[in-house]
DNA sequence: CGATAGTTTGACACAGCTCAATAGGCGTGG
DNA sequence: CCACGCCTATTGAGCTGTGTCAAACTATCG
């Protein structure tokens, strides 16, 4: 163990307080000790909505925790046709662990706000952190499950479908409500309808018919082109295709 | 430190002697008295093409090293529409850890031989072991990677490049010719066309028709259905859109 | 209110799907 | 060794869901 205890043990860094990474995050892994540690060199800030965090091919020299906000993440061909391949909520954790080069690109797709931390430093704390990586294997895992259901999403469901399943998707993700009502759901989207295409792999038009078709059909209301009520969601999930 | 040393120091199991998941594999982190340990509740097998090793929704109490030959990750919907989210190659290592359920089914598409060894025994080695726990996320890590660059197949290219793509991807992952050619490359297709359908979310009369298109182009030779010879990587790789 | 960016709607084209028939590979049994 | 049947793959013809291109509409913000 070559932590310094050179810091008084019981206080938490005033900037961790009232993080929500702390709880559910990756933190959450960590001893008081360590989270003075880590605070020391980590920064909080608040990115406007289409701030590039990561390029392709860029050297990534910092992770971060995702605090609020929505991230996608991006891959692109060489002719420019673009998919995104995940979108991180809070409190995940945002690089690739033990490569330098990011083979994608990260951008707020809201406004977002992050604390981000040396690599080395947290590559560090992992060594000494059992606890530590076997959360950031816990998420891996877990991004690996989604992007696993994505697979049969993109591959095998129709423009419906896919339509249904992004806004359950993101439904489950962002609840303002907070689950009062088990049977309706109200959010904000955070995705242009380009965004959502990038994501289904459609166009924006198949997207605006297929949303259109929805709201005509009374399975959900669309007020400002932004904000989403589902009215009952098992029925919506009967059209997800599962 | 709980581990048992009433063991031979040096030996290393028969049954691992030759075995490549001692060398990119896992079991790689293993000193030798923790192989000693798990040879003692592992069991070889060998099963036949078809085999299902996994049911989706199944409780899982083994995970198991792939020594030779392909498994297949599919997911299918309520209606029957499957899609293939990953396939399993030596020395891959197979379950989800943390789950006890099964989100997926696992099948043998070539005669498969495996090690597989109990769910509680590997759980307690990860805790004793940082270095297996490390292997499995960078395996994890490894399989993230590789499912999101199918997300932008899957959402992004058209029926001949998605055909373009899993031939590289076979090429890269069975190689007989050890690479003595860098331009060409000959391998047997571990997969049947309804495989590869629904590993591309295509048809099998798109893959079959775009197969002879690439053979009529010139850029394959295929023989008795199964076996292929890319003539040119490069120019596959152009074709496969990056 | 105009300007701008994002969204919806319409008309049409085409890639990939469906259905159907044919061809090829391979094992079994005469 | 051939004949048969079975299974898989190929090829063809027509259909349809989604893409393309273009125009109209709507929110938002100076």
């Amino acid at each position: 163990m070559l932590q310094r205890r050179d810091v008084h043990n019981s206080d938490i860094p005033a900037l961790c307080h009232a993080c929500e990474a702390r709880h559910r995050g990756l933190c959450g892994a960590l001893d008081p000790q360590q989270l003075i540690a880590l605070s020391k060199t980590s920064s909080r800030r608040e990115v406007p909505t289409g701030a590039e965090l990561i390029g392709e091919a860029e050297l990534v020299e910092r992770y971060s925790n995702v605090l609020s906000g929505v991230v996608k993440l991006t891959k692109t061909l060489k002719d420019g046709r673009q998919q995104i391949v995940g979108l991180q909520f809070a409190p995940d954790f945002l690089g690739r662990p033990f490569k330098a080069e990011s083979a994608m690109n990260a951008e707020a797709v809201t406004t977002v706000s992050l604390c981000s931390f040396p690599k080395a430093t947290v590559e560090r704390m992992m060594k000494e952190s059992p606890e530590l990586e076997r959360r950031l294997l816990n998420q891996t895992l877990k991004q690996l499950d989604e992007a696993r259901d994505w697979l049969v999403t993109l591959g095998r469901k129709t423009a419906a479908e896919k339509v249904a399943s992004f806004l359950l998707l993101i439904a489950r993700n962002i609840d303002p409500t907070g689950g009062s009502d088990t049977r309706s759901k109200a959010f904000d989207l955070p995705l242009t309808r380009s965004d959502i295409a990038d994501f289904l792999g459609l166009t924006i038009e198949t997207v605006s018919r297929q949303l259109t078709k929805l709201r005509t059909q009374g399975l959900i209301r669309i007020e400002n082109n932004r904000h989403v009520v589902i009215h009952d969601i098992a029925r919506l999930e009967r059209r997800a295709g599962q």
